[in-house]
DNA sequence: GACGCGTGGCC
DNA sequence: TGGCCAAGCGT
């Protein structure tokens, strides 16, 4: 334990005593080893599925994780199987996850580990927070979940906990971060430092919820001077947007398997960069009409990303009547088998309404197994058909 | 330091 | 239903 060592004297002070900084550590380490949560990325000491899993988990749920993560460690093991892949295929296993400039950097720096460190991740938070993707959090996270490096994660389930039990109040800035960050590090013990670690974020995720935290579970109850109280800030309210993409199928060559007509997002693009999707009509109004055949939507979804609801109809669109509209953007758009869907770097929301309509195979070819591609609660593999 | 970047699940 | 997120990072 570190709280023996006094900062420099115009450093803050750990918002704890000594004597609370070991209830506190101790108590958390019983907790979690009764309920620690069995993950997929835990108990292994191999530290590139320790990146490829926290990288995944930023602003992730560990739900969306799971599966992607099994599909991902299959078709890429090492970091040189990595390296060696198209990025087409690794933004195609990190479909639906989101944040796709996640997937291009870890795919950027497993080339540039493999061309300039043998393939190998430094071991220290110093060096790895070099890298393109690993920051403050993942830097400290690998450190000591992979080396045992005993430094501290600050997470938002970490900062969460320590203002609650610390009492400070919540004012936003460079000297609250200090403090927690002080606080944080204050409590990581010397050894099993990656354990303490992902204690204080399950115990955030799980127990010290953002709303409705289950004190009377809190293993840290007595060391807590609010005992959850806890003030969010608000955010700005959501808005609403209107979307229209066309559905617009043939028959392959065989005269059999169906392809479906999706057009490539510009590579220069903020959003989701060179990514597929149905092509995009014109938002309701003059030369729709004559391009709509069916006056009715084939389906109706609500799509939601941050900041926006986007209300989404999907209109059925024949092939000879796309080509017109959609002409100047022709060299943007490309047939795809429908058995390939599951394969290509389709966006989160296209990859919804291609599900919901049944025109996506539930399972993705990786390596030489079928992986599904839903997991339905409880790690039961789901056709998507119950949707 | 503020902002942009995705998504599925939960109530 | 609509609102609220969740194990951040780069610019």
């Amino acid at each position: 334990m570190n709280c023996l060592r006094s900062p420099t004297t115009r450093a803050p002070k750990p918002g704890l005593t000594r004597q609370q900084c070991e209830a506190f550590t101790q108590n958390l380490r019983a907790w979690y080893r009764v309920h620690a949560r069995v993950l997929p990325w835990r108990g292994v000491r191999d530290p590139y599925r320790t990146w490829i899993s926290e990288i995944m988990l930023q602003q992730t749920r560990v739900n969306a994780v799971i599966d992607h993560y099994a599909r991902f460690m299959t078709r890429f093991p090492t970091v040189v199987s990595l390296a060696l892949a198209p990025e087409e295929e690794v933004l195609a296993l990190w479909s639906g996850l989101g944040y796709y400039r996640r997937a291009r950097m870890l795919h950027r720096t497993a080339k540039l580990l493999v061309e300039e460190h043998g393939g190998v991740l430094p071991s220290t938070a110093v060096e790895l927070r070099r890298l393109p993707g690993i920051g403050a959090y993942t830097s400290a996270a690998i450190a000591s979940i992979a080396f045992g490096e005993p430094v501290a994660v600050v997470d938002g389930n970490v900062e969460r906990v320590l203002l609650r039990v610390t009492g400070r109040p919540e004012t936003p800035g460079a000297a609250a971060a200090e403090f927690i960050n002080v606080t944080a590090q204050a409590l990581v013990p010397k050894t099993n430092a990656g354990d303490h670690n992902q204690a204080m974020m399950e115990l955030g995720a799980t127990v010290c919820l953002p709303r409705g935290p289950m004190c009377d579970q809190c293993p840290v109850y007595d060391e807590c001077r609010t005992r959850g109280e806890h003030t969010t800030t608000p955010r700005t309210p959501m808005r609403s947007q209107r979307v229209r993409y066309a559905l617009t199928t043939r028959k392959a060559e065989d005269g059999l398997a169906v392809e479906v007509l999706l057009q490539r997002r510009p590579a220069e693009a903020s959003l989701m960069a060179g990514m597929l999707e149905l092509p995009q009509l014109e938002h309701a109004g003059e030369a729709d009409g004559a391009l709509v055949l069916t006056e009715e939507p084939v389906l109706r979804v609500r799509h939601a990303i941050v900041g926006t609801n986007y209300y989404v109809e999907v209109m059925g669109v024949p092939q000879r009547r796309v080509a017109a509209k959609l002409a100047l953007r022709a060299d943007s758009m490309e047939w795809v088998l429908t058995s390939e869907l599951a394969n290509q770097p389709i966006t989160g929301l296209t990859r919804k309404v291609l599900q919901r309509l049944r025109l996506m195979k539930s399972t993705v070819a990786v390596g030489k197994q079928e992986m599904p591609l839903l997991i339905g609660r409880g790690g039961k593999a789901t056709t998507g058909d119950e949707a």
